[in-house]
DNA sequence: ATGTCCAGTGGAACTGGA
């Protein structure tokens, strides 16, 4: 079994090149984030058609998540982190997927920082590592996969100082990921690529890309159960460079 | 501060968010 996840930027606007990679991927389920678009405006009907039943939450303008499964249908159980009080930021979606609990996720970019929006960062990835805490000790099957707007490691980011001050690469932000980490979960990629070098993002900005200045935003967190079927795990870097691309590569798992 | 890409607003350019 296949499991990806792909920040797609906007899944209306670049709805040829999702396409495209899925008949070339061929993943079982894809998380997908940054829809940019309400649930009305979800093309569910393009994806039946490509063979994927989906479960999704929009958003008008930002944010939006949604989880794909091939040939069968996602159980939702939820759309949204316990706890969101008024937050009503489309950022988390939860399905039964072959037996599988699958959590979506879209985390806060948390800049400009300091302020209001890295406080929000913080405040919401609490409220997920409070939810890890509950799956993990389920004992279910889990993968949480999705953005994390958190760069784990300075290796994780190319060399620079201008991310000095952002809030990807903050002490305070890693050590709520390093706090899923102490939980039990397993980082796939680092698992399976202990010593790669590992992007999944590279801005459209100062031609970033042409030069390989990436990050490692993009992860999938398997519980103990799945972490012991983890048979490979990759980037699909090619997609990061066709015409109209996002600004993020789809990262994946296949599970014995 | 910069840079790049968009949609939204509103009816041309500016704005915000990433």
């Amino acid at each position: 079994m296949k499991i990806a996840t792909f920040n797609i930027n906007g899944i209306n606007r670049r709805l040829p090149n999702l396409m495209a990679w899925l008949a070339e991927a061929a993943p079982d389920i894809v998380c997908l984030q940054e829809l940019k678009a309400t649930d009305k405006q979800f093309p569910a009907s393009a994806l039946a058609d490509a063979g994927y039943e989906a479960v999704w939450k929009g958003e008008a303008s930002w944010n939006g998540v949604a989880i794909l499964v091939r040939d069968s249908t996602p159980v939702l159980t939820r759309d949204a982190l316990p706890g969101a009080g008024d937050d009503h930021q489309a950022r988390y979606i939860e399905a039964a997927c072959n037996g599988v609990i699958v959590g979506c996720l879209y985390a806060p970019n948390g800049n400009p920082r300091p302020g209001p929006k890295f406080d929000y960062k913080l405040a919401w990835t609490q409220r997920l590592v409070e939810h890890a805490l509950e799956l993990w000790s389920s004992d279910l099957p889990v993968v949480l996969a999705g953005d994390f707007n958190i760069v784990p490691e300075p290796r994780d980011i190319y060399e620079t100082t201008s991310y000095k001050d952002n809030a990807l690469v903050q002490p305070e932000s890693r050590a709520l990921y390093q706090q899923l980490l102490d939980q039990g979960w397993a980082d796939a990629i680092r698992c399976k690529h202990p010593e790669a070098t590992v992007y999944t993002f590279w801005d459209y900005r100062r031609n970033r890309w042409q030069r390989n200045a990436g990050l490692r935003l993009d992860h999938l967190l398997l519980s103990g159960s799945l972490a012991g079927k983890l048979k490979q795990a990759g980037v699909d870097k090619f997609v990061r460079g066709a015409d109209g691309a996002s600004d993020h590569a789809p990262v994946w798992v296949r599970l014995r």
